[in-house]
DNA sequence: GTCGCAATTTTGAATAGTCAAAATAAAACT
DNA sequence: AGTTTTATTTTGACTATTCAAAATTGCGAC
């Protein structure tokens, strides 16, 4: 069985690769998973003996059928866990990713179905991520982001792909949450500015970053 | 912060020491965490330089107030998790045992409070075993209650641990009264609800909040 | 086409936890 | 008291994971 280490590092290459079959650089998932290069550089050569992962030296690292499954697994625990905890629990948004952190490598697959069943099998975790299936699939739509999206239109912000305890309670001190709709009243480029309204409320401004961080979808669709 | 593995010594010290102030010999707690004896050793020597254990060379092992301290932490996740596996989740029984050992190291403290609270602060868990509370204090004799113990068991009602006159009024109408026989019929967590019936009489529905305050025991026994 | 930088890998060493098997001490029995 | 049994500790070695720092390589700038 794979320790919770090697669960954390396929996670983060499944994150990182981002859907597409590109090279995840040494680098990023050093990064990514908070260790050394060399540490990472390490770990992946013992993955790959494993056949988890297929490394190629010098240029990065690519999950193989088997590690995809795995980290699409751990994926699922991490976002169902998360789920629970602020529907179940009522946890803070801003706090259950640390806690998921934990717990994903914790609950087994028998509590996880359990866990499914008892929040109504949910498609997207509070963040608006999807989770994985339990037969390992991932729904990849694409959105747009407050950074790219037209504006004067008006939106339903349906993700927000930051994990960070920071951005997380901004976004929620100021409303942006899923679900919430808005428009985008002014994007100043060059000032790296954008500004947003919600229905109800007043400009909020937001850098271009944390804009890109921010899905949505035209209001009224499915 | 302590390891799991260092929880899981301390767990079992306090297992084995059964209240007393008694040393827990080397050999028993080896079995307990199913290492081989000198591993035990190795590592109950780095507890005591920890200042968790007190190791009295050949003799064996006692908790520390602080090593007690974690040790009844650990203790009170792994029982609150028990109950709300069986109990939210109605997971089997005999399984939820092994879950918990896992679970009890990577659920953090505020997700304890909370998971208490949902359980409503139960005193024992779905095997009768007294949960520690918070501060840490563990009672030996306690009995389950309507909204702690197991359905469709035979039972008794042994004490009703609540004084005002409406819930007292309440209780008699229904006869709910120490020496009633009855058994748990369904109890769901989310709805609030339990329902129990006594050998006679048809079904009685009771708020979580009341059935924690009806003491019972099993059936037939001192 | 060569140079230099940034990213990567290598190397050597550390920590936490474990086992197998030899050494030792305590307890138990003549 | 002397010997056997049993529990415990010691020793040496191994795995997984990590870091720091030196060595290497790929690639883009010139």
């Amino acid at each position: 069985m794979a320790t919770s280490t090697v669960e954390n590092y396929l996670k983060h290459v499944l994150l990182l690769s981002d859907g597409s079959e590109a090279l995840v650089p040494m680098g990023a998932l050093a990064a990514a998973v908070a260790v050394v290069p060399g540490t990472a550089t390490t770990m992946v050569k013992a993955l790959a003996d494993e056949g988890l992962v297929e490394h190629q030296p010098r240029h990065g690292v690519r999950l193989t059928g088997e590690g995809r499954r795995v980290a699409l697994n751990v994926l699922r625990k991490h976002r169902l866990v998360e789920t629970f905890l602020v529907h179940v629990l009522k946890m803070d948004w801003a706090k259950v990713h640390d806690e998921a952190e934990q717990l994903e490598h914790a609950i087994s697959d028998e509590v996880l179905d359990r866990l499914d069943a008892l929040l109504g099998h949910p498609q997207t975790d509070p963040h608006g991520d999807p989770i994985p299936s339990r037969q390992g699939k991932l729904s990849s739509q694409v959105y747009a982001t407050l950074a790219t999206c037209i504006t004067e239109r008006s939106l339903r912000i349906v993700r927000v792909t930051e994990q960070s305890t920071e951005f997380l309670q901004f976004a929620e001190q100021h409303g942006l949450q899923p679900g919430t709709s808005l428009r985008v009243t002014d994007r100043n480029l060059t000032a790296g500015l954008v500004t947003v309204r919600k229905p109800t409320g007043r400009a909020i401004p937001l850098s271009i970053a944390a804009a890109g961080k921010i899905l949505v979808e035209p209001e009224g669709k499915g």
